[in-house]
DNA sequence: CGCGTTTGACCAGCGC
DNA sequence: GCGCTGGTCAAACGCG
């Protein structure tokens, strides 16, 4: 499938309304590396997206760095991040999103998704596809869609707290991650929580 | 046969 | 209250 294709592209940024809290839960644990079982490693010095550029390492790829971090989401229901674009949505908390230079929207973050909407939204020209994993009882959900000044450029958004380890099988560097009893290492878990905690998010 | 995708319909929140 | 918009459902379908 697009495994191998997911990550061999430079990630530019990841964004968000949960900024604050994230940024602060990272300060709070600045000794340790933010690891993302599922995509690799983030420094938190360079979480936050207003402060510095950032790096991203990728699963099975080398570090990438990205010129200019990249937030698009300021929790207020508007887009940041260059032309700032309205949106009437609201803006549920304890979300974190990507911006990926990539060629395929659908990438294997060791998760297994199940598609299960698709939407034309009307800020955007481009598609945006609903996915859920496909674990029971998990309701993490992932939205999906193309950058709008940017084709080039994936936006891949994640909502929610994965409540379960990946499935097997799939990477056994991701497993490790997971499998780690007391990781000083954060996981997107820990920064779910974390975001949700202090924003009163549903979950 | 099990699981994922497709697709239009449906629903809920928000703005006017 | 109505219509727009984004998000979700669910039945049909496709594929391994």
């Amino acid at each position: 499938m697009a495994a191998s294709l997911g990550f061999n592209s430079s990630h530019e940024a990841y964004y968000y309304q949960a900024a604050d809290p994230l940024v602060a839960a990272a300060a709070a644990h600045s000794a340790a590396p933010l690891s993302f079982p599922e995509l690799g490693a983030v420094r938190p010095s360079d979480y936050s997206p207003a402060l510095s550029p950032g790096y991203f390492a990728a699963a099975g790829s080398e570090m990438s760095s990205f010129p200019t971090s990249y937030y698009y989401y300021n929790g207020a229901g508007a887009y940041d991040g260059g032309a700032a674009r309205g949106v009437s949505g609201r803006a549920p908390a304890g979300r974190i999103g990507f911006r990926t230079r990539s060629e395929v929207e659908v990438m294997d973050d060791g998760f297994r998704w199940r598609k299960y909407g698709k939407k034309a939204v009307k800020s955007s020209p481009n598609l945006r596809n609903y996915y859920r994993c496909s674990v029971e009882g998990c309701g993490v959900k992932k939205r999906v869609e193309r950058d709008r000044d940017d084709p080039r450029y994936v936006i891949t958004s994640y909502d929610g707290v994965h409540n379960h380890p990946t499935p097997g099988s799939h990477g056994a560097s991701r497993e490790a991650a997971y499998s780690a009893p007391a990781p000083p290492t954060w996981t997107w878990s820990d920064l779910h929580a974390a975001a949700a905690h202090s924003s009163e998010s549903s979950y």
